[in-house]
DNA sequence: CTTGAACCTCTAGTGACTAGAGGTTGTAGA
DNA sequence: TCTACAACCTCTAGTCACTAGAGGTTCAAG
């Protein structure tokens, strides 16, 4: 059996983590001691490094709340699961669109200036104050 | 003169968040007609602007307000603002190259399973429930 | 002068935590 | 068995950048 801060260190979450976690409904409640402190076996283990492994590709907790409930009844289709997981892919690769096209920009307005002049003269606050000088749209 | 909703056109920011700028201070504040409702003229237009720009570059509204600041005294170095630019790519770069490494495993685990079988076979689960099946760290 | 769209302030909610206060429990060593 | 004290407990509030809604006021057209 863990303590809380066992499961912590053998996950890497953080302890007020796996208390959030539980109180928002994605981890399961653990068993408790007398004392009222939670014990976690390795199921408990198991469960939260689902959750960390999802939580680091970007599912958001809801979603991650689906799959595991979905993991829950083996014998249920994994259509949603599928769906989820490609969902998510999209989102990722809408974000690294924008991102690539920030990227850009904001090359071309480092660029402009090495930070050796005035304010005045700045090329990224002119940049800035003057959507014309970008060449992408954001 | 304009008013917050004429504002609120002119540069595609919502009219609650024009006020939520003005509580935080980075855009000044308007002056007031008797009835208490905000003006602007077309130097508040060029503000505003200028905070919607950066905005949709991912600028913080901290270092918007930095920026702001600077571009008010354009006899003082710009070193800041292009320190602040710089910071602002590498945060962009960062998140690339983990957006990328979570794309690429998404891709795989999404590859994995096209949603016609069963939860207890599924690679999407099965990929989440174990990090031995990633390729890239994340 | 009336109507109603647009404005005002204030509070609370979002997601996924993080920080801190104030109190209790578990466990190792004496 | 007692004593420290680290680790645990709950609860509230704060983070960021907004967004939503309540309840009331002002502006401008007809």
């Amino acid at each position: 059996m863990y303590s809380i801060g066992q499961l912590s260190k053998a996950t890497g979450v953080k302890v007020p983590t796996i208390r959030y976690y539980e109180q928002v409904g994605v981890l399961a409640s653990a068993g408790r001691t007398d004392g009222n402190q939670r014990r976690y076996d390795q199921d408990g283990v198991e469960r939260l490094g689902f959750i960390k492994h999802a939580r680091d590709l970007g599912f958001s907790i809801e979603a991650i709340t689906a799959l595991i409930d979905l993991q829950q009844h083996p014998d249920r289709s994994c259509a949603d699961a599928s769906a989820i997981a490609k969902h998510q892919l999209a989102d990722v690769q809408e974000k690294l669109r924008r991102l690539s096209a920030l990227e850009a920009e904001l090359i071309r307005i480092s660029d402009g200036c090495d930070g050796d002049g005035v304010s005045g003269q700045c090329y990224v606050l002119a940049s800035l104050a003057d959507h014309k000088h970008c060449r992408t749209d954001h």
